[in-house]
DNA sequence: GTCTATAAGCGGATAGAC
DNA sequence: GTCTATCCGCTTATAGAC
């Protein structure tokens, strides 16, 4: 792993152990083993840093998505178990980057740049909830919508997707595989209204087959 | 005014302007019009004055709370119009004290004091939201629930009520008065499905006589 | 690419006079 | 209660040798 690399790496677990704000270039040098000068010579400054984690965040989260979602057939059951994949693929990576997530508010309004650059993945993420839901309509497994429903709809599920583990923890909650599944027990509870009669069937069967 | 209710005043600006992190104890003082000793009188350290902020922050919101929601009639409309009152409350009030739910995980990571405090007011507001629910069942406004799904929605709710300004700005949206509606129907959406006959049409009413 | 050394500045916090 | 003066520690960032 080249020292650019061990550097990305490194910022991480320390920025997740004890938050951006605290944990200095000087501390991230030391814990690479390698010298200030050093850092400075790889990346300009912290929030190039943190924008690395960032770009780093958004390849591995596009390929996990894909790897689920890609080529999932058009059936009512298979589009079931691709979303309680996505969920539980989502809250696992959330985890892996929780610093991010749990500061996230507080980077974009400290470096501009950050800021505009999530903006635009954000909203393409959501883009991604929204086509997957409109899909799922087609197919039947979730209820017609009306346009101004369906938006508002997804943006209530992108929601919670992006701030339960803030959730949990300004709860004072543990973040452990309990906590992570009832995040995915609040989607579905928002989801379930809008779920059609075929779908409920596949996802009981579905439920039924993991015991 | 005091000079201590000057500094938590002053602080609170600043701390939503900028941002708790770059604003330091001098720059306080100096916005105060006081010097740096002066303000170290009055408070231990900067977390005592985001301490401060919150018991305030605590204080007002219970009371605002209350003014609408303590002696409302136990009829359908009248329900529904405390709801939404509540949920107008509740934006406004998110707005004025906007830079302690922005940077909230960062300030709870930082000080654990504070952290065990807002846990606590934290689980007892959602039990407020719980109790709602519960009453409007009662009320025959919102269809029985189990109770586990009843736990399901209140999270829910209590969730985009917590988190619709911190989307607003991951999303690189101006917070105004369009966007705060746009939380506000996010939440009626996430309500409708569980809305009985008599409150759609109480809903509709309070709608149409709005016009 | 990597090191050492160091400049320059800021933040938190206290002592002691008034 | 309020001020001035000041200390300490730490961080960011750069210069220049190897």
């Amino acid at each position: 792993m080249s020292t650019r690399e061990r550097i990305v790496e490194t910022a991480l677990t320390l920025f997740n152990q004890q938050g951006s704000g605290v944990v200095s270039t000087n501390h991230i040098a030391a814990a690479c083993g390698i010298s200030p000068g050093n850092l400075y010579y790889h990346f300009r400054n912290k929030e190039e840093i943190i924008r690395a984690i960032f770009h780093q965040l958004t390849r591995v989260g596009a390929e996990e998505y894909l790897a689920i979602n890609a080529a999932r057939p058009p059936e009512t059951a298979a589009a079931v178990t691709a979303m309680l994949d996505t969920f539980v693929m989502v809250q696992r990576f959330n985890w892996r980057y929780r610093f991010f997530k749990r500061e996230l508010t507080v980077l974009l309004h400290h470096d501009p740049l950050l800021a505009a650059e999530f903006a635009e993945v954000h909203r393409s993420h959501r883009q991604m909830v929204h086509d997957a839901i409109a899909r799922s309509v087609g197919e039947g497994f979730i209820a017609p919508l009306a346009d101004e429903e369906l938006t508002l709809f997804v943006e209530e599920l992108w929601l919670i997707i992006l701030f339960w583990l803030n959730y949990l923890e300004v709860g004072g909650e543990e973040v452990n595989d309990a906590t992570l599944a009832r995040g995915n027990a609040v989607l579905m509870s928002a989801l379930r209204p809008h779920l059609t009669a075929p779908a409920r069937e596949a996802l009981a069967a579905v439920k039924t087959k993991e015991r």
